[in-house]
DNA sequence: GATGAATGAGACTTCATTCAT
DNA sequence: AATGAATGAAGTCTCATTCAT
């Protein structure tokens, strides 16, 4: 009788809002730290402060947050990526455009859960990859390989060059994240040099 | 114990070798098959037929058993590699020298278990790598490394560019197992010349 | 629900006799189809379309639930019963008469839940009846126990006769509600003969 | 080298006997006190001193240590049944011979763990029978259900007729069970003499 | 009173490791 | 050394019940 709200603002939702936002950080923590197989519900659900059987009231399995998470970073990342894709760029500005969205785009992903990780304490066995992360490498991945159909590359094995490109830019990246500060640009320099023209190409190459 | 000794070679060790190699040939299978978290010591010993128990008279734990899979592959390599940087190459040859002997190791590597490896059927969240060839890998990267530091190559960031050749390299040869026939030689071509120069030095790319 | 009030009873109060009603039939169908111990609060809740805590304001438990079940059942067979036993009945017309109420309260009661039951789709292990059914199995029994006392039976062993009878008669009752369409009547006949004279007296019987 | 066991002797293939025993033993006590949807595995294992994960060495599950335990007593009382039934008695002694053989059968079975059931205490909603119990009252009514489609019987419905016959049979055994001393002798005259010529026929029944 | 998310005890099960034989 | 059953910690998940709104 006391409550009319049209939209559910009440403490209760904000709440349930929290927690599940809780559980998702929590869970991109843990999968950041142990990885995939290590990581147990426990360990998310002991992050969060909350009960053990709250974390079920959420997500059904470890494997249901862990698609969460992906689809959350998918679903933000490509619509840039379509964005690039559709502008009929030449493949060096679309691999510099695609490099610098990427490279933005996990950087400002990576602060909320790099800093917490205990660097060297590292457990054996992880990839230090969210899932996110690796939705958007898809993602990009695709992009990719749909430039090499359309024939704005070379006709090298589109295979290879595909996993080529996209394992630079990957590597890199992972390498610009560990650094402080952060330095996207002169990170996506790099890549872009790299993969266009390899260590023959890069600034500073002896004559 | 089909095997005949002509030495006095007691049976007893001959035993405890044979065993020790059935276990390691296991725990590669197996790793390979579902990742070091996944697979477990009763995974890996039932395949070898030997007892539970048995695996703890040759390994500790599993996580020794994991080190001792890598260590072996790193021993194997590593020599190849040392003679190759205590040529003298020049970079590109050594590049080159450097990428056909980890493509050849990891082509031998591969058959020994992606043959019972069931295609499709893989679980989700799988490295298919053995941690022989993580050891391996990790000897290219010292290798790279330190041509960097020798001076033997560009100027440009070392850290980036050992990573990005290195990525390049382990991509490229993923790939290559996954194909049949295995062929190693236009792999390495690719890798080489994605390396040295980019998508822009590709054969067939656009003038 | 169809319960119409004529005097001022509140709107609350009304909605707390329905709720505790739909309650009560939920519970009834629940403990029917899956048995008491594998039917959970929130399969009986959830039929209500009311809030899990919702079912505490009218029962403090699983348990309270089912008892007032089963003694609705009671309370609603007893009477039938008393009046039985206070007319003298010799003991023939007596186990007729007695019969033939509890058949048909069994069917009656049957009707509510026994639609719903996919047949053939049952857990293993329960049995079929609910706890009012249960309920007024128990007062049948104290009946036949009465009578026994009373004199109006044989004498031999009053445990095992009182047993012999109900058991009958319960698992007539029980095959009679599996079949389509629900006889009562030969179902009473072929109980009543059987409880009096055995299988030697049933109709049909050889020479 | 030191043992050359033509049987499994051994001390230790006598104590994973002696445990798979322990654990029928206890499962058949607890699904006695319990029933079987209360009966937890914990329950089982907690009453053999055993680990935990020790019942897992033995059955996979409470499904399946049930079964095994049904199995045993149907494994055990089919035969003699069999014989019975060979025979080509007339109903009256069928009748009589196959109350016996149950009797006298569930008498022994229950020793095993009808003593140690603290009397009064038990849990609401259980069913008071062990699944070899169960097992054997099938086996029973299979039996009575020949015969009736053999035609040993009176033409009445044979549905019913099975049931009531196996009902007696049941109850009165259940009463039997209860007393001290157990007098299979008497219990089966009175369940005979029920079955054959109901209430009316019964020693001491009024003139 | 109704709501429904939070709680936490406890069930089931797996598995690395130990240990008596 | 080999064996393989026993162990028990730890993980996943369910569910009766509580409680803030």
């Amino acid at each position: 009788m006391s409550q009319v709200a049209y939209l559910p603002v009440g403490k209760r939702e904000q709440t349930k809002v929290q927690n599940r936002q809780a559980i998702l950080d929590a869970a991109r923590e843990v999968f950041g730290e142990l990885g995939y197989e290590s990581a147990t519900v426990r360990d998310i659900i002991r992050r969060t402060g909350l009960a053990a059987g709250t974390f079920y009231n959420y997500y059904r399995s470890k494997e249901e947050v862990f698609t969460a998470l992906a689809d959350d970073g998918a679903r933000r990342f490509a619509p840039i990526l379509k964005g690039l894709r559709s502008k009929g760029y030449p493949l060096e500005a679309f691999v510099r455009e695609a490099i610098v969205a990427y490279f933005g785009f996990m950087a400002d992903e990576h602060v909320s859960w790099a800093a917490r990780r205990p660097a060297g304490e590292q457990h054996p066995h992880i990839q230090g990859e969210t899932p996110e992360m690796a939705a958007v490498y898809a993602e990009v991945k695709d992009a990719i390989e749909g430039a090499i159909a359309e024939g704005s590359s070379p006709l090298a094995d589109a295979d290879y060059m595909a996993a080529s490109c996209i394992a630079v830019a990957r590597e890199v990246c992972d390498r610009m994240l560990m650094r402080r500060p952060i330095d996207t640009a002169s990170a996506a320099d790099f890549a872009v040099s790299m993969i266009l023209n390899g260590i023959g190409g890069l600034p500073g190459a002896r004559a």
